[in-house]
DNA sequence: CGCTAAAATGAACCACCATTCATTTTTCTC
DNA sequence: GAGAAAAATGAATGGTGGTTCATTTTAGCG
């Protein structure tokens, strides 16, 4: 009688992370998943239902990440408005630093789930993007944000460029210090939004 | 003998764009091109050689678009830097609003064709990333602009955020109008630039 | 009007890849 | 140590979809 072997699950796992991220989910084979993680094809069926469970399970444990480095930076108390939002911003470079192949698909490949109607993460993105809607909006009613501005559109901006700034860190890390890249965004994002 | 139809050409182009922009190159099927198109599958390959070629004729025309847009609105004389800034954000709104299919193809879609190594997009992008740069170099030079601001990250961070804002507005364009997304985002970007 | 050559067709072909499964190996329990 | 059951294997299977091609149709030319 044998027993699944937890790592083995996490080679799966780890192996997945890193060909999705580098190749794209459509674009990566089991095959190759199973290759690099030292197993056969045929393994990776008993540890996960489908391709699609695989990639189902990273973005899943990505939103609990999410969620619990919400609740422990935003939540502290006596922050001005400018502070949670740069906090908000630091969640997400400390995701990108934690384990940029994770990120990566984090922001790039789960709409492969949503095309196919497997997942809905919109409750979870709206949960998300209403906390910074309360940040700014905090922030226009103490006066320290510019009060004309479009609070949704403000969001989607911000979450695409640090996308695309962290997105290109992501396939070169070695090449920019992404603190330095922290460090430049910053002002940015806080001037724009300056009264 | 017969000759090529262009009234086809156009048809099977035309079709392509919207079922390349709305599931993506993967997903997307030669056969449902071509019923889109009204031909038969058989006949894509008598005008494009593969399905690759179908998305770099359609990515080639927008960058041929791109420059002649540009090559129309950041040549005007007396502009002020914020100015051309604006310009270049007009630019790209225009390519949106003039046919949101192909720029979202033209922003989501042509990695596919880098990652094969058929073609090589570098080129254009630096030169379109340069007048970018030399923009955003001559408001500093002149102190409209923040002298410590990082032209390189504020590039790609614009390019971005204005990349996301155009991709949502261009999966339910009747939702809201483009032009207050444009008046919106303006200030924005002004701002964040600022000295 | 006849002939030629190219367009057009759409099923067949072929390659690819996710998933299955018959068989072997291993581990756990008694 | 034997037996049972699950892991593990990796080639086979089946489905998908890009591309080809044998045949038919049509249009352009003389």
């Amino acid at each position: 009688m044998r027993k699944k072997d937890p790592e083995k699950q996490e080679a799966i796992l780890h192996s997945a992370v890193r060909i999705f991220a580098h190749q794209g989910y459509h674009v990566a084979k089991m095959s190759k998943i199973a290759e690099d993680a030292g197993v056969a094809a045929g393994s990776l069926y008993l540890y996960f239902k489908n391709k699609e469970s695989l990639l189902e399970e990273v973005i899943d444990a990505t939103w609990e990440d999410m969620r619990r480095r919400y609740e422990h930076s935003i939540q502290a108390e006596g922050l001005s408005p400018a502070q949670k939002l740069v906090a908000l911003i630091d969640i997400v470079f400390d995701l990108f630093m934690d384990d940029p192949d994770r990120a990566i698909i984090f922001v790039n490949e789960q709409h492969h789930l949503e095309q196919k109607g497997i997942v809905d993460f919109s409750t979870k993105k709206e949960m998300l993007l209403n906390l910074g809607a309360q940040v700014i909006q905090e922030g226009v009613s103490r006066g320290d944000f510019d009060p004309h501005i479009d609070i949704m559109i403000f969001k989607e901006f911000i979450f695409g460029g640090l996308h695309q700034v962290l997105n290109l860190w992501a396939l070169q890390p070695e090449q920019v210090d992404l603190d330095k890249i922290r460090k430049a965004l910053k002002p940015i994002i806080l001037n724009s939004i300056a009264k």
